[in-house]
DNA sequence: GCCAACGTTGGC
DNA sequence: GCCAACGTTGGC
């Protein structure tokens, strides 16, 4: 299946090294054809500038912020280990490592919008304690995950051409650890608190689409989950 | 390990 | 294009 859920080694940055291998998930469609057409795919499109929520209204509100999850303890798939925590982000070269592996359609339109210089949370997830942990920036805008290429990796994908690749990745770079460690479970509790009053994770996605590994923020999504770093729990 | 949510596959 | 079966994510 689709689904991603991380990233791996890697990065091109600014040298252009190749890549590496690493993985998430995987699983396969067609392109072109798949991106238009499933649902996946357009709610995502549309999610992404429109929605957004605060503010805008019929508007298209880009976002501006995302979340990455990615599991901290080891796993298992197709042989390989899909373990990938911040302190794996922070052992990288140059602390930058190319998301790959991305084989949801939604996901991976998400990374496309991604532009230099934006900011991500790195989302803990699958694992004891899921919950926020770090901040990372997108280094190097989409480009061809190089894993649905090979063979021997778990997120290859027959469908894939080299002339028409199908799945994306990005670059993020490590730019700080958040300042305390932010549970799912804090964060839910806000959710649900702002559901009635109003507030700004009301529509956090992370309680609604469980399963996307890649999702964006709003600006003042962000920004609340920063205030919450200042307030001990 | 269980299971709910939800995306994908594939028959029709 | 609908929809049931199936598979995966990921919290608990």
């Amino acid at each position: 299946m689709p689904w991603p859920s991380r990233k791996r080694s890697q990065a091109a940055t600014e040298d252009k090294k190749k890549p590496e291998t690493k993985q998430a998930k995987h699983e396969s469609h067609e392109e072109s054809a798949m991106e238009s057409s499933k649902p996946a795919e357009k709610s995502s499109g549309k999610v992404v500038k429109k929605e957004a929520s605060s503010g805008g209204q019929g508007s298209k509100q880009t976002y501006s912020h995302w979340l990455l999850k990615s599991e901290p303890e080891s796993r298992f798939e197709k042989g390989a280990d899909v373990k990938f925590s911040i302190e794996d982000l922070k052992a990288e070269p140059n602390q930058t490592a190319c998301w790959d592996g991305i084989r949801n359609y939604q996901a991976r339109n998400f990374m496309r919008d991604m532009k230099l210089g934006q900011e991500a949370f790195f989302y803990h997830s699958n694992c004891k304690d899921p919950g926020i942990v770090g901040i990372t920036k997108i280094v190097k805008e989409f480009y061809p995950d190089h894993t649905q290429f090979d063979e021997k990796d778990p997120h290859y994908d027959s469908s894939s051409s080299k002339e028409k690749p199908k799945w994306s990745m990005v670059d993020v770079q490590f730019v700080r650890m958040t300042k305390r460690f932010i549970a799912l479970s804090e964060l839910k509790a806000h959710h649900q608190e702002h559901k009635e009053s109003g507030g700004p994770l009301k529509n956090m996605l992370l309680f609604s689409r469980h399963r996307l590994s890649i999702q964006p923020l709003t600006k003042e999504e962000f920004e609340f989950i920063l205030t919450l770093e200042e307030k001990p729990r």
